[in-house]
DNA sequence: ACAAAAGTGTTGTCGATACACCCATGG
DNA sequence: CCATGGGTGTATCGACAACACTTTTGT
């Protein structure tokens, strides 16, 4: 099989590839149907998920690695993605996957193969616009899909605990920072932007103040056009300032001391 | 001479017992004298200073190891110790310091010598309680003091780029979350406390509104003894409420969405 | 007595909340 | 014509900055 031949080059190219003992996983977050999406790849031969995940090459910068898997798993490049967490636990990669995959699909390995090593992980957080993405499944994974935050398959290893914390770090981010250019298309309704938050936060928020709330940051422009064809009242139409934008990402919404 | 058996100890054993190609660099702060301090050490055998560094053993959680080194250097255990940020550039570690050192102490290596492979490290920052400090080099250096914060002395590689950056996420982390228990004694004054903020913001703060809003954020315990001795009025003793004090760090300390 | 340090009050501003009210549109 | 969604206005509360006043203590 073609894709089995993909996986085998994998498998022997690796250990000279890429930097030893050292992966990225990457939470991917997008949004669509007032509902918050993760990106999952379904890993072959075994039944369970990973977060789209990856190597670095022995000569790149780890950050630039995050980037090219990004932009591998989505085409996409140019997007906020960071850094949350390092995973140390010695005892984080567990092997019987490894172990399990490789049987199954023949490849011979010793016990001091590379992917039996022990690896820590970076973990970066991106926010993504939901219908710009085209999900590609990289060499280890037979598909790449949109999951519910609230609907999760089994993921491999730690991979839960991964998406737990950049969900916790999103949402603390979302206090201090502001959210949506990324996640939302280039021009949007005041009422998707909220109910952008309310998905995050998991939590109703009050029309009204959110609205100016969301004006007072200075960092919405209102746009002319009004979105027509949809029932009852039709709302304004809004894109980013993006200079105040990056302003404010940098400098917090809030205020100083 | 003893310490270059250390030295040669290290230089021998370390690819044995070291996961390869990871290290870990802590920014220890201190606050003394109302300057807020940084613990460096100066490595043997060139004029060059590092922050708090070492390497994580074969099995041991990258943060267990932070925990680790921070005890060797400073005696201290038990202490807030954080992860920051990891640094992945392939280059950002300077083969000529290590190639320079070790020649100056008369120690062979060949070209693929573990500590001349490309490493990338995790920034961790600390908070302690500079009186409590008993700084100790290690191995690879001959000695470890304090520095003031304004006043550093040439570092390696790019260990000033990780000061700076702990100094940064140091002072964003002074919005939002309580600051000051590990970096204070136990009993403390309140213009102690607000010399602490006043050097981490390098900012001047009110007197009475800065008194008014720690005290707000219900942290404190006033005590029943007054400082005594000094000249004018005898300020209040306060001490940390441990639980509502680690209480506002998991939950911030400005509102809820 | 007075300067300097520390504690307590007062006021005004601004942002956040909780609502009331008005406008537009499709059924 | 009215239910629904969306936009604007207002009253109230609380946080915070600015500044006045009082208390303590060493010289």
């Amino acid at each position: 099989m073609i894709q089995d031949r993909e996986l085998y080059s994998f498998f022997e190219q690796g250990e000279k590839l890429y930097q030893r003992g050292l992966s990225i996983d990457s939470v991917i977050f997008g949004f669509h149907d007032n509902q918050l999406k993760v990106l999952l790849t379904k890993l072959k031969n075994i039944d369970f998920w990973a977060v789209a995940g990856g190597f670095v090459y022995k000569n790149e910068h780890v950050d630039a690695a995050a980037i090219r898997i990004l932009k591998e798993r989505t085409g996409l490049s140019d997007i906020f993605l960071q850094q949350f967490y390092v995973f140390g636990d010695p005892n984080r990669s567990d092997k019987k996957f490894h172990i399990d995959r490789m049987k199954k699909v023949g490849w011979n390995f010793t016990k001091d193969y590379w992917l039996l090593q022990r690896f820590i992980t970076v973990g970066y957080y991106a926010l993504v616009e939901f219908s710009h993405v085209n999900p590609k499944p990289d060499s280890m994974s037979d598909s790449c899909d949109w999951h519910d935050i609230h609907e999760l398959p089994d993921l491999i290893m730690d991979h839960e605990q991964i998406l737990k914390k950049a969900l916790e770090v999103l949402r603390t981010q979302l206090k201090y920072q502001p959210v949506g250019y990324n996640l939302l298309p280039k021009k949007f309704t005041m009422p998707e932007l909220q109910k952008l938050y309310e998905t995050i936060l998991d939590k109703k928020l009050d029309r009204r103040n959110f609205q100016r709330k969301m004006l007072g940051y200075g960092i919405l422009k209102r746009l002319e056009k009004r979105r027509e064809g949809g029932a009852h009242k039709a709302p304004y139409l809004y894109s980013f300032d993006l200079r105040k934008y990056h302003k404010a990402l940098k400098e917090g919404l809030h205020g100083e001391w």
